[in-house]
DNA sequence: ACCCCTCGCCCAAACGATTTGGCAAATCAC
DNA sequence: GTGATTTGCCAAATCGTTTGGGCGAGGGGT
């Protein structure tokens, strides 16, 4: 078993200095170094194999090069994944790790984490929440390199990054304009929470601006799962004046509508198209005829997070794209959605 | 700003030496200290807020209590999230952290990860697979403390923990035949996977124990998405002597199969019984009748690998719980099955 | 011949802990 | 009272880097 090689095996290799070697190797500015030793140098290091020691260099220079993910409860959504994901890549691409760190809600549990990193040397921190909320920033990461993610603050001056609820909104029920339809019911989640505000906003800029009246009784509120989903849509279908599309709050109340419209003998799209939002695959992908939804940009938001969060610890400290980002929700198109059949009313 | 306080401050806040301090922060064995002083010094440390600087630690022992959890492919699925959660409380119950990476099956770009762990002092890795597979462990893992979680390999020596799918595949088999059935058929996956093997084994296994017979036109093969268990139970339904259960290789396969059993006017469970596998919340709780499986046990692999690495690392270099284990997946008991119907075949 | 730059490199002090090997003082044996 | 032990604590080395401040050699100007 060689010992592992340290710099000083580097410098004694090339005949020069550790000085130098580590001046060679991070490409130190303004320092004066001959062409040649400093190719003999960078020969050494790659003969022997050296790499650096982070953990003595973060003791020096007090930097980790590491992220933490902190977030409230990281298995509850599939979502997850992809928020995780987009971070992690756009952190290994620029030489950075992950650390994560799920903290269930609770506030002392949340405090010994963030402890813990920082006594690591963790040297910024992204705050995620599983679904779009509003948070308040544990007093612990005040003043600290922090970015939330999927969550906002009522403190402007805190950054974070969103999905763009009201565009989606906008986008999905664009959609079922755009094929003809005029009757498009709402089948809204009931909880108060920002998504459900701006997918709301969202249908009704969109109505308005087709020139299409907004009809309180064509939106509903319902729990936001499958069986949510299934009452609201009953609900609606049942009603005088039945609706020829139905824009979902998200994808799993849009399998309870599916659910509710085969009941009732109704084909999509042929008697009535659907548009979820979420898109999540397991069940956009799975239901026949495939759900026309929008997605939400998780991988995105992680990504964009990390890539400003390192950009503004590396830079001047305080860069001016600290602010309130919001991310478009793109459209997915399957096959549920078609021009209102003549069906009578 | 108050300058963070080091061991040293302890030091002269207690008049003691640094030595000291650290002898008695850490309860180091064998080493004799006043039972005042030692009073003394924690009251010290108390005072001032001191918490160890862990780089500098990590430094000097050459441990840093930071675990690396390198896996495929986090997003593509679900089911990471609880395996993710289940090594993180792990972990953290016992004060460590973990360290997230993703490779996506590119070796050469896990290497370089696995280097820039390394460099940060990792102390153990868990070598995930998003699906219980069949791997090979990277040589730049060889030696060091390492289990497989959700993969197997074909080196009996290497430490890992999956699912026991042969006895989920009873499970799910035993349930149908208890409530009376015994023409089950057996939608599997297409893929010669560990899962897709082991499922089939159980589902025999069953009904051997039950003395029912093994019919090889019950068991259909396709792909394990929702299209592949629409087309399979669909072929199942539609041959002769159709049967009065499904047991379906997971979730995605058993919604296909809903849709296609409510294409042929079957009721479930009343007309057909369906059971699944993996506990997907989303598919079998969205369901109408919710769907009977069998969960996975991803959380408890999760915490299972860390428990042992942790123990494996901090124990007796070779502690001789390195094994292949294997964990059970227990039924979720919903609405999908019940005593099959007295319509005539 | 003297002074002053610039080049090219190195010394040694951090960073903040752990750990080895001692050394005085107190206690004990006799 | 003397020598041997035990007790209680500390000094200094160490882990592997980075970095501020130098310092000698060589060249150019006068």
């Amino acid at each position: 078993m060689s010992r592992t090689i340290r710099i000083k095996d580097v410098a004694e290799h090339a005949g020069v200095s550790v000085t130098t070697v580590s001046h060679v190797l991070n490409d130190v500015p303004g320092k004066r170094i001959n062409a040649e030793t400093r190719a003999r140098v960078k020969a050494s290091a790659a003969a022997l194999g050296y790499v650096p020691n982070r953990v003595a260099r973060s003791l020096r220079t007090r930097r980790s090069q590491v992220l933490a993910l902190i977030s409230d409860e990281i298995a509850t959504t599939p979502f997850a994944g992809l928020m995780i994901l987009g971070a992690q890549e756009a952190a290994s691409k620029r030489g950075w790790l992950l650390m994560l760190v799920n903290t269930g809600l609770d506030p002392a549990y949340e405090a010994r984490e963030i402890q813990a990193l920082l006594q690591r040397q963790v040297d910024g921190f992204l705050y995620a929440t599983m679904y779009h909320r509003e948070v308040e920033l544990p007093d612990e990461l005040a003043g600290l390199p922090v970015i939330l993610l999927d969550a906002v603050s009522r403190d402007p001056s805190i950054p974070s990054v969103v999905p763009d609820e009201v565009g989606g909104g906008r986008t999905a029920v664009e959609v079922l304009l755009a094929s003809g339809h005029r009757r498009i019911a709402f089948l809204n989640n009931r909880d108060d929470i920002p998504a459900s505000r701006g997918r709301l906003e969202g249908y009704r800029a969109a109505l308005e601006a087709a020139g299409v009246g907004y009809h309180q009784s064509l939106v509903t509120y319902d729990a936001s799962d499958s069986a949510g989903g299934y009452r609201a849509a009953a609900a609606v279908l049942d009603g005088t004046a039945r609706p020829t599309a139905l824009f979902c709050f998200n994808d799993r109340m849009a399998l309870g509508a599916y659910q509710a419209a085969a009941e009732r003998g109704l084909r999509i799209p042929h008697d009535l198209s659907v548009v979820g939002f979420d898109n999540q695959e397991i069940i956009a992908d799975g239901l026949r005829p495939g759900l026309t939804t929008v997605a939400l940009p998780h991988y995105e938001m992680g990504a964009w997070a990390v890539d400003t969060l390192i950009g503004s610890i590396d830079d001047n400290p305080q860069n001016d794209d600290r602010a309130q980002v919001v991310l478009p929700c793109p459209l997915v198109t399957r096959a549920s959605v078609t021009a209102p059949g003549q069906t009578p009313g």
